[in-house]
DNA sequence: GTGGAATGTCATCTG
DNA sequence: AGCAGATGACATTCC
């Protein structure tokens, strides 16, 4: 800035004798009516086909909450095996049957019920394969649920027939607790308690399946839960409650965050996957300005290049050193006259149209045979050399609209540099590094007044292309954000789908011990060979697979102790 | 004539 | 200290 101080005024056209401080509007409205004088109504003719293009189409994933429900079962929370069993305090009624108890539980899960339909409801809008029938096998009552119909023996059913439930005795298995865990074993003994070992010949699936008691209460679906409520909560862990209620509530209020950002993220990715090879201004060192100029120098205008170019000796230096920027008033003809790398007003006008239609990236390729552009200021006399006129003046044949077409391709720092006489380009002086600057200046004998305006007009070029590459930057940069944000759903998509399946797979499981637990418990009889009551008796899975029949108080308490273990971790 | 996008310019900061 | 680049803010141009 200190080189402006010491301007003079100059001539009556142009006002240079104000330094930077000073270089307020009324000075610069005073230049352009000098440029319009010079350029005498010159038209800017190189825009871009298409660059009002739409914004970019943002079509939603999804579209909306569709409100579908899902019929009432629900998994809500896990309890154990023992609370599948209707305690003392259920309708009398139920005892007829063994599931009915099941079934009439309080409990209601319909908070988490409705977590679950607006889980799925996102996930089906979003139209990740989550089908309808697999939903309704997941969230409805199978045709054949034992819930919903009356408990039948399956005479061949999986479970292990060896198990000999036939000898079970009220009174003789108190010596069978060590087949508890040691939680259970520190339990005071009720006093009429009956441990029932129910230890299969063979090692059944519930034996690798379920390693604990409340490990096989897990699977049961919730309607087998339903008397947790009354039961004053024999209620164990519960880790698909854990999933339902805060992440799942969680991912549905973030996905309907991002159904409502309207963003479109394959759209985005399609456009920045074709666009990014092309741009290398972006946040990360995959994508930086400096990938850029590596991978396309012919439109880089990027520090890197413009490093080069302060190492290129002055003669090569419209070649390399021209740190590309082509101003929208020079003729494309004369890039290739100059052969420079440079920044394409074309390529910025792209980016953005890219950017906001991705339909408009199938004109990349073209990018790559956009000619070289050194051009930026070049001097009248260079331009008078180097510049073909577009074929229309050819035909007109005028020299004066010849004359016409040059003046519009000039810059205002053009017209008046050559107002101003500099003998030398406005791309040198632009582009050449400052000690080859200094020494083109101290070439010449130049007048205060050509100084000043050659250091302005270095000056306004190189923050003529600083600015572009800045905003080329600002757009990859959000380019590259889009790209991440849709990554991210991506991922995030993906991760709701695996829970839904290992929600359903967890389900089935559940039903499946279930129906076992059902079948086994139905075909126990005491001594006089009645069954036992569902109300007094629960079953229980030992770790070491082992099945232990018994009462109703004790499997109740080790529910809850078992549920009380995982609340106490968590603080 | 107007609005918005693109581009240019200036001031300022940073390396 | 001087320079070049980056960037926000504003101005101008262009459509």
């Amino acid at each position: 800035m200190g080189w402006e101080s010491h301007l003079t005024a100059a001539s009556a056209d142009i006002d240079l004798g104000a330094g930077r401080e000073i270089f307020d509007y009324s000075h610069r409205q005073k230049e352009q009516d000098v440029d319009k004088e010079l350029q005498d109504g010159a038209e800017q003719d190189d825009t871009w086909p298409g660059e009002g293009a739409e914004a970019l189409a943002r079509n939603l994933l999804v579209d909306g909450e569709t409100g579908e429900s899902f019929p009432a079962q629900f998994p809500a929370d896990i309890s154990s095996l023992t609370e599948a069993v209707p305690s003392e305090s259920e309708s009398p009624g139920l005892q007829n049957n063994l599931l009915s108890p099941l079934l009439t539980g309080t409990e209601s899960p319909f908070d988490l019920e409705q977590q679950w339909q607006d889980l799925m409801s996102i996930m089906e809008m979003q139209a990740m394969e989550v089908n309808t029938s697999t939903s309704e096998i997941l969230y409805s009552a199978p045709p054949g649920d034992p819930l919903s119909t009356n408990y039948s023996l399956a005479p061949n059913t999986p479970i292990n027939q060896n198990v000999s439930l036939h000898q079970a005795s009220l009174g003789g298995c108190s010596q069978d607790f060590s087949l508890f865990s040691p939680e259970v074993e520190s339990l005071p003994v009720a006093s009429s308690s009956t441990l029932l070992p129910l230890v299969p010949s063979n090692s059944t699936s519930l034996n690798t399946t379920f390693g604990s008691t409340n490990l096989a209460g897990l699977f049961f679906p919730p309607q087998l839960n339903g008397t947790a409520n009354d039961t004053a909560g024999p209620e164990l862990p519960d880790p698909l409650g854990g999933l339902l209620d805060e992440a799942m509530l969680d991912e549905i209020s973030l996905m309907d965050l991002a159904i409502e950002e309207g963003f479109n993220p394959v759209q985005a990715s399609q456009l920045e996957e074709e666009f990014d090879s092309d741009s290398g201004l972006s946040l990360d060192s995959s994508h930086s300005p400096s990938s850029l100029s590596s991978s396309e120098g012919s439109s880089s205008s990027s520090s890197s290049s413009s490093s080069s170019t302060s190492s290129s000796a002055s003669s090569s230096f419209s070649e390399e050193g021209a740190v590309g920027y082509s101003s929208d008033s020079e003729t494309l003809d004369l890039e290739e006259a100059e052969g420079a790398v440079g920044y394409q007003p074309e390529y910025s006008k792209f980016c953005r149209m890219s950017y906001q239609d991705p339909s408009q990236l199938s004109c990349l390729p073209y990018l790559e045979h956009v000619g070289h552009n050194h051009t930026y200021n070049m001097a009248p006399s260079a331009l008078d050399s180097a510049d073909m006129p577009p074929p229309s003046a050819l035909k007109k044949g005028s020299k004066e609209k010849q004359t016409d077409f040059l003046d519009k391709q000039m810059s205002r720092d053009e017209h008046r540099a050559r107002a101003m006489k500099i003998p030398f380009t406005n791309d040198k002086i632009i582009n050449l590094p400052v000690e080859e600057f200094n020494e083109l200046l101290s070439k010449y004998q130049l007048s205060e007044a050509q100084l000043s305006l050659i250091r302005d007009i270095r000056r306004r070029g190189k923050n003529k292309m600083a600015a572009q590459n800045c905003r080329k930057r600002k757009l990859d940069t959000i380019l590259n954000l889009e790209r991440d944000v849709e990554d991210l759903q991506r991922d995030k998509a993906r991760l709701l789908r695996e829970k839904v399946e290992f929600l359903r797979s967890l389900r089935q499981m559940k039903q499946k011990v279930q129906s076992l637990y059902q079948e086994v418990f139905g075909r126990l009889r005491d001594e006089n060979g009645r069954p036992y009551s569902p109300s007094q008796y629960a079953l229980q899975y030992a770790g070491d697979g082992s099945v232990l029949l018994i009462p109703r108080t004790l499997a109740d308490q080790q529910a809850r102790r078992q549920e009380r273990k995982p609340k106490d971790r968590r603080k």
